[in-house]
DNA sequence: CTTTCAGCCTGACGGC
DNA sequence: TGCCGTCAGGCTGAAA
């Protein structure tokens, strides 16, 4: 599923074969996304360069002459480079045609992604806390922002508010590499142990991008799927199973809705 | 203000 | 073989 590192990826995979280039066509299929596919998309973008393309949050933006589009991935969303003449396969719902003959399609099943066109700004970004490679997220904010708050630590650092692209997965995996239980109150973690808590949640997400090149070149050349974090795993997905650690078996509980495996021997 | 929770959607999987 | 229930997940917005 697509987390911040694997939007990273697709951004990094695509921007060099479309940027600077011209919209052709655009074709939607199927426009019932999490919100509806912006009406007369197609005649918007038709003719337009593309400027760039960056990320903020699990957001892609492309940056056209008039305005941006803000695309989301949702759960099950990708985004894929293919020769204009490839068979569309089930789930792919919208498709861009550039000027070089590059195609770029959308494939998402459950449909929980989003293509929004704005020309003046996307409202749902004005809210966002900071990105979590950049010097804005530190131990230091998130021991200043949880003072007094009772809610788990793990829902906490998965609070878009608190610091974007911490998704289930590395919320999980750097718990573990910190030795905190996800379920700890916010409120009552040390400054030590959020400074020691940041620095994972950086590294584990510097590593699955790192990770990430492997599977850009599968996005390019339209091959397989992602299966390239499976390996790193600690925690998540493996309720149950003996913790790489400490041998003994890892513990699964909720935590706002989600699932959430650790080790209670090794997280304290 | 904080916290909780339903809803969006399909595919995979287990039980019968 | 198929049917049915459950689960997975990010994000929003309403309710408590």
């Amino acid at each position: 599923m697509p987390e911040l590192p694997e939007v990273e990826t697709t951004l990094r995979g695509i921007e060099p074969h479309i940027a600077g280039t011209e919209v052709e066509q655009l074709r939607v299929f199927n426009g019932s996304l999490r919100w509806p596919v912006t009406e007369g998309l197609s005649e918007i973008v038709k003719g337009q360069r593309l400027l760039s393309l960056t990320r903020r949050a699990k957001y892609l933006l492309l940056h056209l002459e008039r305005g941006s589009m803000m695309i989301h991935l949702g759960m099950s969303g990708s985004l894929r480079l293919v020769d204009k003449n490839t068979e569309r396969r089930k789930h792919d719902h919208i498709e861009m045609h550039m000027s070089n003959g590059k195609c770029l399609r959308y494939h998402d099943p459950r449909r929980f992604g989003c293509w929004l066109w704005s020309d003046n700004g996307h409202p749902q970004l004005d809210h966002l806390g900071p990105e979590p490679l950049t010097d804005d997220f530190s131990g230091k904010r998130l021991f200043e922002l949880s003072r007094k708050r009772k809610v788990a630590v793990k829902p906490f650092i998965m609070d878009n508010k608190i610091v974007v692209g911490v998704g289930n997965i590395y919320a999980s995996e750097a718990l573990f590499r910190s030795g905190i239980r996800p379920d700890r109150e916010a409120g009552r973690i040390s400054l030590q142990r959020y400074e020691l808590l940041a620095g994972h949640i950086k590294d584990v997400l510097r590593l699955a991008i790192e990770q990430g090149g492997t599977t850009l070149r599968d996005f390019v050349n339209g091959n397989g799927e992602p299966g390239y974090f499976q390996q790193t795993l600690m925690v998540y997905g493996r309720g149950g199973q003996p913790c790489g650690q400490c041998d003994k078996p890892l513990s699964e509980i909720r935590l706002g809705q989600r699932s959430s495996v650790f080790c209670c021997h090794c997280q304290r």
